[in-house]
RNA sequence: GCGAUCAUAGCUCAGUUGGUUAGAGCGCCGGUUUGUGGUACCGGAGGUCGCGGGUUCGAGCCCCGUUGAUCGCCCCA
C-alpha cells in the first residue's frame, strides 16, 4: 500500500438521488418484491420484462407533452446513432409499446406484472428517488370493469400480505370517458377562469397545463375554489356511470375498502375512467403509495390498434418504508470457528460439506478466539461448531458442536454428512466428534 | 425549479463567548480475565472537522460560495 497521498483520487460520490442498499433496508426491498411475485402468481399475471431504455418519444407521446415528468424530469441523451433514447420514468408506456411491436394483441386480454429501476430527475426527499423502483400490474386488451376490480383486488391483497394495510386506504374517483372527461374539464376552466385572480400562482400555471391538477392543489388560497368546483359525476355519461359502478360493485363483493375521492386526478394525461390511489400519511409528503388507472386511449396513441388497459405501479421504496416490525433473517445454523490458524483448512472442508448438505452455514474466522466466538453468536447462528486440526496430532481433527439448544437433529444431520467422507468417532461423553481417516 | 435545516473518527454524536496537541460511546485490532461464554478489564489503530474561498494575531465555531443529505413546495409510485 503506498502512503503517497498524491497518488490518490478522490472517491467518487454516488450520484444524487440514487441509493446504495445493505442490510435491513435491502431485505425489506427484496420482501416487498417476492411478495409480488408471489400475489402476482396467484392472480395469474405473466412476467414480462421490458426495457430501461426507449425511444423518447415513447414517454413523450403517451405521458402528454405538458406533464411535469416529460417536460423536465426524463433522462434524455442522444446515443451514439443519433437517436433520443429515455431512460424510462414509468412502466406503463414501455409495455404499451412492446403490446403493440410484439403483436401481443393476439393474447388479448393480457395480464403482465414486471418490476425494476425508473428513472425521474427530480428534488430527492423521503420515498423520492431520482433511480426508484416500482411493481407494476396491467391488463392489456380488456374493457371490462371487472380488471379494473381485479388489479384493486390485487393491489389490496398485496398490501395485505405485507401487513402494511392498516393506514393505508384505497381512494377512488372515475374521470369518465373521454367525452365526459372533456365537458367536465371544460367546465372545470370556465369555474376556475371565473376565480383567476384567487388562484396561487402554481395553480394559474396548471390552468394552461392541466387544470385538473388544481382539485388536489395543497395550496389553502386553492382549496375553497377547488372545494367549490363542479364533480365530475354531473357530466358522466351514461355508459361511464355504469363503469363506474360495476368497478365499486366488484370491490364490494370481495370486500375490499375504498373511499370515494371526487378530487382524486391523475397527473398523466392517458388516463380515463377509473382512477385511484392507496394513500397513507406515514410518509410524509410522498403519500401514494401505490397508483393507477385506466388508460384506453394510450396504445391508439402510440400507433398501435385501439386497445382498453388498466395498471397500476407501486413504489418499492415507499412499501419497504412501511414495513414495521423486524424482518425474520436469514441466519445460518451453524458457524464454523477454526480453533487456530492450521484448522483453517479442515473448517473450509466441513463448511462445504454442510453447504452441499442443504445446511446454512458460515465461517468466523477474523480475530482472536473470542471475538471469532462473539461474531458467530451475533450471526444469530444456532449452532457454533469448534474445529481443530490435528489433535490429538494422529487425527485429522476433532469437531465440537455448541450451544445445543434443542436437542440433535443437527448434530445428526452433521455426523451424516461427516461420515461419508471421514472415519467419524462421536464420543458420547465428552460430544467430541473425531475425525481419523479419510474414506 | 423554490424554501428551510444540517454536514466533526467506520457508525451515533459532544465540542463553551473564536484561543495550546479536536473528545466520548459503539465498532475494529491486540491482550488480560473467564472458560459452554453476547455483559469485566488494559492497550492500540483510526480525523486535511464535506469541499473552496474570506474575516481574524488565531476558525471545527463567524461570513460567502459549492457539493451532498434531510424535511417541505412542486411532482409522483
Amino acid at each position: 500500500m503506498s502512503k503517497d497521498k498524491s497518488a490518490k483520487i478522490p472517491t467518487p460520490q454516488a450520484v444524487r438521488g440514487t441509493q446504495d442498499m445493505l442490510g435491513d433496508f435491502a431485505d425489506r426491498f427484496a420482501y416487498v418484491v417476492e411478495a409480488f411475485e408471489r400475489v402476482r402468481r396467484l392472480y395469474g399475471y405473466k412476467r414480462i420484462e421490458v426495457p430501461v431504455i426507449e425511444p423518447t418519444a415513447v414517454f413523450a407521446r403517451s405521458l402528454g407533452e405538458t406533464t411535469d415528468v416529460v417536460s423536465k424530469e426524463m433522462y434524455s441523451f442522444e446515443d451514439r446513432g443519433g437517436e433520443s433514447i429515455t431512460l424510462r420514468p414509468e412502466f406503463t408506456a414501455g409495455i404499451a409499446r412492446a403490446y403493440v411491436t410484439n403483436g401481443w394483441q393476439q393474447f388479448a386480454p393480457l395480464k403482465v406484472a414486471t418490476h425494476g429501476p425508473l428513472f425521474r430527475y427530480e428534488r430527492p426527499q423521503k420515498g423520492r428517488y431520482r433511480q426508484f423502483h416500482q411493481l407494476d400490474a396491467e391488463v392489456l386488451g380488456s374493457d371490462s370493469p371487472l380488471a379494473d376490480a381485479e388489479l384493486l383486488v390485487f393491489a389490496d391483497q398485496l398490501l395485505k400480505e405485507l401487513g402494511i394495510a392498516e393506514g393505508v386506504t384505497l381512494t377512488l374517483n372515475t374521470l369518465g370517458d373521454a367525452a365526459s372527461r372533456d365537458a367536465w374539464r371544460a367546465a372545470l376552466v370556465e369555474h376556475f377562469e371565473a376565480h383567476r385572480s384567487e388562484l396561487s400562482e402554481d395553480s394559474l400555471a396548471r390552468l394552461d397545463k392541466n387544470p385538473l391538477r388544481i382539485l388536489d392543489s395543497k395550496d389553502p388560497k386553492d382549496r375553497p375554489i377547488a372545494d367549490s368546483a363542479p364533480d365530475i359525476d354531473a357530466f358522466l355519461t351514461g355508459e361511464a356511470q355504469d363503469f363506474f359502478g360495476a368497478v365499486t360493485a366488484g370491490l364490494d363483493a370481495t370486500g375490499v375498502a375504498w373511499e370515494r375521492n371526487a378530487r382524486l386526478v391523475r397527473g398523466l394525461d392517458y388516463y380515463r375512467h377509473t382512477a385511484f390511489e392507496f394513500v397513507t400519511d406515514r410518509l410524509g409528503a410522498q403519500g401514494t403509495v401505490l397508483g393507477g388507472g385506466r388508460y384506453d386511449g394510450l396504445i391508439e396513441n402510440l400507433g398501435g390498434p385501439p386497445t382498453p388497459a388498466v395498471g397500476w405501479a407501486a413504489g418499492i421504496e415507499r412499501l419497504a418504508m412501511l414495513l414495521d416490525g423486524d424482518l425474520r433473517q436469514e441466519v445460518p445454523e451453524v458457524v464454523v470457528i477454526p480453533q487456530n490458524e492450521d484448522s483453517t483448512p479442515l473448517c473450509i472442508e466441513i463448511l462445504a460439506l454442510m453447504r452441499r448438505g442443504k445446511i446454512k452455514a458460515d465461517m468466523a474466522y477474523t480475530g482472536n478466539e473470542k471475538r471469532r466466538f462473539e461474531r458467530a453468536k451475533k450471526s444469530g447462528a444456532w449452532k457454533v461448531l469448534n474445529v481443530d486440526a490435528g489433535y490429538p496430532s494422529t487425527d485429522i481433527g476433532t469437531l465440537r458442536l455448541r450451544n445445543l439448544v434443542d436437542g440433535l437433529p443437527l448434530r445428526k444431520r452433521l455426523l451424516d454428512l461427516l461420515r461419508e467422507g471421514f472415519i467419524v468417532d462421536d464420543d458420547e461423553e465428552t460430544r467430541l466428534i473425531t475425525l481419523s481417516v479419510r474414506k
